[in-house]
DNA sequence: AATAAAATAATGTGATCACAAATAAATATT
DNA sequence: AATATTTATTTGTGATCACATTATTTTATT
């Protein structure tokens, strides 16, 4: 008798919980916002329960706050907090990739080619919807080729602290501020170029945040 | 009318994090022990809602893995993971004791002294247990006075998945091969020398983990 | 009209229940 | 006796309820 795949049952959690990650990553939450555990099981259709485990789990992650009224909000952006997630990217992420090179495969560069075609697309006509959710895929299929599952789940986390607020940077500057340094990355893990592939992740971070959101942090955001 | 403090209200839940979050910093649960809700919450005395919360928000920390089955365990400890956390904790540390530098002060390094007296007692006696508990608090002190929260949560999440593991290699190994580096951490400190205390750190690490971590890896965990 | 006080509504938390899936135990089969 | 099958138990998940706290609206007061 067949083994029925136990991947295939569907969990509510998992589904409401993936529904609220995109929803911070793609920015539809403003930095802010008041989320209530009744609301959103409303607004998905599903009972209190499953929404409560999942604002545990990002509360957990640091993507949403829990203030200390116990009302759950999208954290605000402020100056430390932002100079401490392009540290720990800078950190963490130029490591990953090195990583990702033993596991490098025409595939993967394939598939890379392809994501970043796209962005280019989404620049190209000032989408800022699809550039913010293009961007992340093209960092987390390289990420996730290097099979460093405890890294990544750090960097995932980093990922979702700034996700609402990258969103709104884009949304404002609009995409021309946008810099496009993945082809350089693409290049350096076609010739296995460590320290170029290293080099080209920390700049495409550098361009993404440092430069671009300290101009808007200046006279945004209190501190 | 005096407004009463929030924070003194007991919730269950945190309670029950914090219990199970020393726990598996101990070392209390061994790596691949399996828990389950019930168990803990009559073991802790409440019902299984807060436990349930807890669990969800270690799983996401990393530091309790969900079987493909939904049963709950502490990771067990493989070759690989055991590699990424080295690398992570080598990238973040250093840097986060860095940061400390410019808030540190004399009650610091004072209590630095003190929980470095503790450790060195610690280890004439062969007390492991002490010994984990103490130096889990000597870094933690020094990373929480980085101000630095969002660095600080990475971290906490990779202590969480190496507690059970370390606490194993304490026992089995005994303290005699735990060398104290932290005293050069604290003169580091006291001169506010940037290079020296981030070598000092990284230098503990390689002591306490690479060296010793390799030793009991060869011959215990599969993979 | 502006502020304070009271009343109402909304929300988070903990507990319990029902149910399906998974584990463990008991029985049957070779 | 060893393996397969069935039965019983345990467990995770989702739903609902009760209650205390927090937020919002309404009413009263100056």
């Amino acid at each position: 008798m067949p083994v029925k795949d136990s991947t295939d049952r569907k969990i509510t959690y998992e589904t409401v919980y993936q529904s609220l990650y995109d929803s911070i990553i793609t920015g539809r939450f403003e930095p802010g916002k008041t989320l209530t555990i009744r609301g959103l099981a409303e607004e998905l259709d599903v009972s209190p329960m499953p929404v409560r485990e999942s604002i545990r789990r990002l509360v957990a992650l640091g993507a949403l706050e829990m203030q200390t009224t116990r009302r759950v909000a999208v954290a605000e952006m402020t100056e430390n907090r932002y100079r401490e997630i392009v540290t720990a990217r800078i950190l963490l992420e130029p490591e990953i990739s090195a990583q990702a090179i033993a596991h490098s495969t025409p595939a993967l560069i394939r598939k890379l080619e392809t994501i970043d075609d796209e962005i280019e697309a989404a620049l190209d006509r000032g989408d800022a919807d699809a550039y913010s959710l293009k961007n992340w895929e093209f960092h987390f299929t390289l990420y996730r080729a290097a099979h460093c599952p405890i890294m990544l789940r750090l960097i995932e986390s980093i990922w979702l602290q700034f996700g609402p607020f990258m969103r709104i940077i884009v949304g404002r500057l609009g995409t021309s501020y946008m810099v496009d340094q993945h082809i350089n990355a693409i290049t350096a893990l076609k010739n296995k170029d460590e320290d170029a592939l290293r080099e080209a992740i920390r700049q495409d971070i550098y361009d993404g945040m440092d430069r671009i959101g300290k101009k808007l942090l200046g006279h945004t955001a209190t501190q």
